[in-house]
Parts: structure tokens; C-alpha cells; sequence
DNA sequence: TTGTGGTGT
């Protein structure tokens, strides 16, 4: 501890903090910043310290080693915040907490008089919620300017930029503890990166001393293929010719039992070669590390706010992450890093940092997070953030959130927002559970924005190297051809009638940490809902045996408001649907869905989805079947939407965007015009469609 | 007729 590197600088520290509002920290891996910067703070008197990561695991383990350095019970002076689970006291003055966790306390407090100190740990790693918090720590170091220190920390190249957008604030650098890592480029990019990977580990096996390897590869599947090949090869090599090898998978769908298997210790005179995802850049650290070999590739979820639609895309990595990934090498001796490209396309063409997440994503959520605020400058076009997102992502998310009835035609937000707000969902599903609470199906709605919460794919799904024979599920409900989300609702109902069975999980192919995990959100938003919910939460049933025959129609209802941003019509003589909105998309229902089609073969005319996603052909993930009479009066909401004056700006504002958008406005008038049209004649169509049908019957 | 990098309230 005391050979920390940022032990030597703690005057210089003090005294920069003590003069300055917002300093920033540049720290390198192993400089102890995380750990000692507010136990520093903390020894002058400063309390109390709130200490933000973007993970988790982070928050809880490094509050435990400060908790023990100071030789004090954690949860007592200090402790750490998580979703769903608060180890503070009254006592507490260093508080660790995920970013997350205190954005939903500034909703509380917009101030955050609690603490005199705040830390943003981690900012070169740009998450949405850093980002919003730098941009709140902005503001709020002015209206605190005699009681609030900020500090930023963030890597080298980053640095300058972060302190030019704090007014030039100062920035301190603090050395780290990394031992030298050796880069060794490729001289070309190989035309096919599995197989380099495979001779280079091969390669280091053979001809280098022991030391573990860390592969970055994309993506399970090239994961699956580079371990299995590597078993093979392995295999063949002559007996004695070299030590073993032990070649293990990681990456973030494994079972947990399976992940931890990479943190016991080898067996003796055995390499470890472990083929990761970007979870061993940050999240996991694997001990033992000597050789890196890095593809240069990642794999990253991205939002296309003109599509409204998510990819997911292999990129090139950034330099902070391919210098991150070197580092992994250099954690107990001199390492290697063997980077699967040439010195000159990392130079040339790698990004310095990677995209903020804040570029990349729906930001519906953050934006009504914002307007809750009640900041004095309503207009969110001009929120001051480090790297802005695009006006047209904002602008995407303002439709969005007029059209849920979040925000006002001014761009205000209304009661029912400021209540949205309050839950920790999606704005499309928070509206869902607002309106399911005056139809009498609350308890059902919750159930399913928790099942839509748990991140990961809950249900049994087939593998490439499984048979391609399509399976039923295994007597999992089956939504009652309404499509999935009454289906997650189903399985989490019978889940309950097993009373939480974990067994009853594994038998059905459930993912036992999904399924906990939407377990805990039912509960914590069950919690928040209460102050204003109609009529009991707790899960309704009938008893041990089938369940009747239902046909959710109120819940249903509830879902067609929440998700008016979300819907489709089918095409009229075949399976397609054309999203309604600005500009209709063809797109089809996912085949894993739930979802059944009639008689005919036809699906329903009208559905909500949950997500685009744009593979090769454009998909709809997670829908549910609605009725037309739902969807009249939100196209009717639709054709009265002005998205200038949503900004809150104003005329003026409109005006200053139309100057820059000239080419574009009158073509984008065109557009909804023509959509308009197109769906009234449709709606008479189904409507027709509709009428006959009944008389067939 | 298909596909899952990593986080988080």
C-alpha cells in the first residue's frame, strides 16, 4: 500500500483540490487512484466522499479494500451503493456507488447536498451515465461553488479534453504500477483473424517461458471455434516437447461457474490460454497474464436514431483500448502484447478514445431524466455535454417522449413524465405501468417490465452446433398467440407458482441469473409503484392448476400507450409490417417470437414492439399483438407532432435549426404527410379486412 | 424464418 505511486503526491493533490472546484486526475492502471484519492480527501477533512464507477463489482470490492485499509466495518464509515443493495449507515463518509446509483439519488436531491466531495471514477471509460454526470457536475460546481470539489479521473489521452471542457481546469498526472509490456505488430492485417490468433498463441506456447495468455477475440462463436482448434492443435504437439496447456472460453453469456473457473490457479508446469470478449479489457482481471494477443476488433451495440433500429457491428478498437488490453500483460512481470494489425492502422486509424456510449444509444430515458430535473434551460438541444450526442438522437428521443405523453407540445414535461421518471425503466415501459395502473392490471405490467428489464436472452434458444431441427419449448406457456410479452408474463407467473424454484429454471432452460434478476426488479419497482398503485402488486393466480384462458386486453391496452412509439402494421397481403412513425420501416417479426398467426396465416394488423434490430433483414424483437381502435387515436397524435417546438426552444429556436436544415424540412414534411395518408387508407383496409372476417364467423 | 460485446438505474 505504501508504495502506491499516488502516495508521493498527496500534498500536490490537496493543494490543486483545495484551489480548484474540478480537478482532473489522470491515473494510470496500479496508481492506487481509485482506492487512496478519498481516503486522501478524506484524512483532511473532507465528507462525505461519493466515489462513482461504472460497474458493480467495482464499487463493492474496492470499498471493501478501503474499508479494511482503514480497518473499518464495511457499511459503517465506509460503504458502498448498488442497485438493489444500500451497505451505507449514518456513519458512512466514503461512499462507493455505481454512476447510476447517484443519478437516481440527484433525482432526490438535484444538489446533492449530501457530499462535499465528488469523484467520477473511470470517466475515460465514457458510460452514459458519466457523461451525464459531468455535464450535472458542470452546473452544479457553480451553485456549490464554496462547498462541492469535483474530481474527474480519466486516461492520458483524454485528459486534456476533459479538463478543456471544465474551463481549463488543472489536470494531475499520476504515474502507475504496470511493468513494461513489449508491442510486437503484425506486418500486415490478416485476412483472417482466428487463424492468426492461432498461430501466435501456438507460437508463444512453443517458443516462449511460461506465463499465461489472454486472447481478445469478438464474440462467443469465434471464441467457441479459436478453443476449439487450439484443443487440436494442442493435442498434436509431441509429448515433452513443451509444457501443457489448459485452454479455457470467457466471455459474458458463460454460466458463472464456468467464468470463475479462470481465477484458480493453473495446475504446475501448465499454460493457461484464455480466449476472451472485451469483459477481460475491464471487468475481469485475470492473474497471471504474460502474453496479450489483441485482434484489434470489438463487438458494439449501436442505435441508429433515423432507423430507430440497433445493430450490433464488429468495430476496430480504440487506442485507449487497445493500450488497456496491452496492459493486461504487464500486471505481475514484463509482458507482450502481439496486436494482429500494423503499427501504421493503429496510428492512422484507430480512434484515440472509443465513442461514448452516449453516441451510441436510445436516449429517451437519459432525456426525460433530464427534464425531470427541472433545470433552469429547458432546452436539451443545448445541454452542455462533453461529446454532444447528435441533434437528430435527441430529437429522436423528444418524439419519442411526446408521443408517451411524457413531455407536453412545448417540450415541458408532464405530470405523468415526472412520475415515469421516478421508475428505473425504459420510458415505454414506465408509461405502460402508468396506464396499466388505471385499468386494473398493474401487477401484470410489472411482471412485464421486469422480464424486459433482465438484460440478457432468458428463454432456451437453439445453438449453431446444436441440431438445426426446430424444438418446441418444453411446455413453457406460450402466450397465448399474443406474443412474447405475454409469454415472459406466463413463465414468470408459473415461476411464482413454484415459489421461486431455481431447479424449476434449469429444467425449462431459463436463465437462472435472468430470471432472479427480473425477480429483483419486480420487486424494487413494486416498491416505488406503491405511493401511487390502484390496487394490490403482488402476483396474481389461480391456484396450482391451468391457468384460464385470458386475453389481456386491458394489459394489452396499457401496452399499445406505452409503446406508441413502437408499433407496426402489417402489410396488406402478406406477413410484413411497416413500422408507423416519421418513416416507415418493412420490417418482419423475429422468428423466435411468440407471436401466432390466424386461419390464414396472417399475423395480427396491428402490434407493438419492444426493439428493432437490424441484422441483414431488419427485425422486430418482443411484440404483442394490439387492437386497431388502440392505435387510431396515436396516429392521430402523430400528425399533430412538431418537433421544433418540442426542443422547448421555441420559434426561435426553430427557425436557427430550419436555416441549418434547409434540404431536409420540406422533404421531412413530405414524409409524415405521406406516412399519414398511407396509414388512414390502411386502417380503412383493415378495418374492411376486420369486418369480413367477423362475418365469416 | 434467427441470433446474443460489455455495462447500469
Amino acid at each position: 500500500m505504501a508504495t502506491l505511486p499516488i502516495v508521493q503526491y498527496e500534498e500536490k493533490i490537496i493543494e490543486t483540490v483545495e484551489n480548484n472546484s474540478i480537478t482532473v486526475i489522470i491515473g494510470e492502471t496500479g496508481s492506487g487512484k481509485s482506492t487512496q484519492l478519498s481516503q486522501m480527501l478524506h484524512r483532511r477533512g473532507y465528507s462525505k466522499i461519493a466515489v462513482t464507477q461504472p460497474r458493480r463489482v467495482a464499487a463493492v470490492s474496492v470499498s471493501r479494500r478501503v474499508a479494511q485499509e482503514l480497518g473499518v466495518q464495511l457499511g459503517e464509515e465506509v460503504g458502498y451503493a448498488i442497485r438493489f443493495e444500500d451497505r451505507t449507515s449514518r456513519n458512512t463518509r466514503i461512499k462507493y456507488l455505481t454512476d447510476g446509483v447517484l443519478l437516481r439519488e440527484s433525482l432526490a436531491d438535484p444538489e446533492l447536498n449530501d457530499y462535499s466531495v465528488i469523484i467520477l471514477d473511470e470517466a475515460h471509460e465514457r458510460s452514459l451515465n458519466t457523461d451525464i454526470l459531468m455535464g450535472l457536475m458542470k452546473r452544479l460546481v457553480k451553485i456549490r461553488s464554496s462547498n462541492l470539489k469535483v474530481l474527474i479521473t480519466s486516461a492520458t489521452l483524454d485528459g486534456d479534453k476533459v479538463s478543456k471542457f471544465f474551463r481549463d481546469c488543472p489536470v494531475l498526472n499520476i504515474p502507475g504500477k504496470l511493468y513494461p509490456v513489449e508491442v510486437l505488430y503484425s506486418k500486415e492485417r490478416p485476412v483472417n483473424y482466428l487463424d492468426a490468433a492461432l498461430k501466435t498463441a501456438l507460437d508463444i506456447h512453443i517458443r516462449q517461458p511460461e506465463g499465461d495468455i489472454l486472447i481478445f477475440m469478438t464474440g462467443q462463436d469465434d471464441i467457441e471455434k479459436l478453443v476449439m482448434k487450439m484443443e487440436e492443435k494442442v493435442r498434436a504437439l509431441d509429448e515433452g516437447s513443451c509444457m501443457d496447456a489448459i485452454i479455457f472460453p470467457l466471455h459474458g453469456s458463460l454460466p458463472p461457474e464456468l467464468q470463475v473457473r479462470v481465477f484458480s490457479p493453473p495446475p504446475p508446469n501448465c499454460r493457461r490460454i484464455i480466449v476472451a470478449t472485451n469483459i477481460a479489457e475491464t471487468s475481469l482481471t485475470v492473474d497471471g497474464v504474460v502474453y496479450v494477443i489483441d485482434s484489434g476488433y470489438v463487438k458494439q451495440r449501436q442505435y441508429n436514431p433515423s432507423s430507430r433500429m440497433y445493430s450490433l457491428d464488429v468495430v476496430q478498437i480504440s487506442k485507449v483500448q487497445a493500450n488497456q488490453r496491452a496492459g493486461r500483460a504487464g500486471r505481475t512481470r514484463p509482458g507482450k502484447c502481439y496486436r494482429l494489425y500494423p503499427s501504421q492502422i493503429y496510428h492512422d486509424e484507430f480512434l484515440d478514445v472509443t465513442v461514448p456510449e452516449i453516441q451510441r444509444s436510445s436516449l429517451a430515458g437519459s432525456v426525460l431524466y433530464l427534464k425531470s430535473l427541472d433545470l433552469p434551460d429547458i432546452d436539451i438541444l443545448k445541454f452542455d455535454f462533453l461529446d454532444s450526442p447528435s441533434p437528430e438522437s435527441l430529437r429522436d428521443a423528444l418524439k419519442q417522449l411526446y408521443l408517451i405523453d411524457a413531455i407536453d407540445e412545448n417540450g415541458s414535461i408532464t405530470s405523468v413524465g415526472r412520475k415515469m421518471a421516478e421508475l428505473p425503466l425504459e420510458p415505454s415501459l414506465s408509461r405502460t405501468l402508468m396506464e396499466a395502473n388505471n385499468h386494473g392490471c398493474i401487477t401484470e405490467a410489472l411482471t412485464v417490465a421486469a422480464m424486459l428489464s433482465s438484460e440478457t436472452a432468458l428463454l432456451p434458444g437453439q445453438s449453431k452446433t446444436e441440431k438445426k431441427r426446430k424444438r418446441p419449448i418444453s411446455n413453457l406457456p406460450d402466450g397465448s398467440g399474443l406474443g412474447d410479452h405475454i409469454q415472459l408474463l406466463q413463465i414468470f407467473e408459473r415461476w411464482h407458482q413454484t415459489d421461486y424454484d431455481i431447479g424449476w429454471c434449469k429444467d425449462h432452460g431459463l436463465q437462472v441469473r435472468g430470471m432472479s434478476f427480473a425477480r429483483d426488479v419486480r420487486k424494487q419497482l413494486s416498491q416505488i409503484m406503491q405511493k401511487i398503485a390502484k390496487e394490490p402488486l403482488g402476483i396474481r393466480t389461480n391456484g396450482k392448476g391451468e391457468e384460464i384462458r385470458r386475453d389481456y386486453r386491458n394489459l394489452r391496452k396499457a401496452l399499445c400507450v406505452g409503446y406508441a412509439n413502437q408499433l407496426a402494421e402489417r402489410k396488406m397481403h402478406h406477413n410484413g409490417y411497416r413500422t408507423l412513425g416519421f418513416q416507415g420501416q418493412v420490417v418482419q417479426v423475429h422468428p423466435s417470437s411468440a407471436l401466432s398467426s390466424d386461419e390464414f396465416g396472417k399475423f395480427p394488423d396491428y402490434v407493438v414492439y419492444h426493439e428493432l434490430i437490424a441484422t441483414p433483414r431488419p427485425f422486430m424483437r418482443n411484440v404483442c399483438s394490439v387492437e386497431m381502435k388502440w392505435v387510431i387515436p396515436i396516429i392521430n397524435k402523430l400528425n399533430t407532432l412538431n418537433v421544433y417546438k418540442l426542443s422547448g426552444g421555441g420559434m426561435d429556436h426553430f427557425e436557427e435549426e430550419s436555416e441549418r436544415n434547409i434540404p431536409n424540412l420540406p422533404k421531412k414534411n413530405v414524409e409524415v404527410a405521406a406516412a399519414a395518408d398511407d396509414s388512414q387508407s390502411r386502417i380503412q383496409a383493415a378495418r374492411e379486412r376486420f369486418l369480413a372476417r367477423k362475418v365469416n364467423k
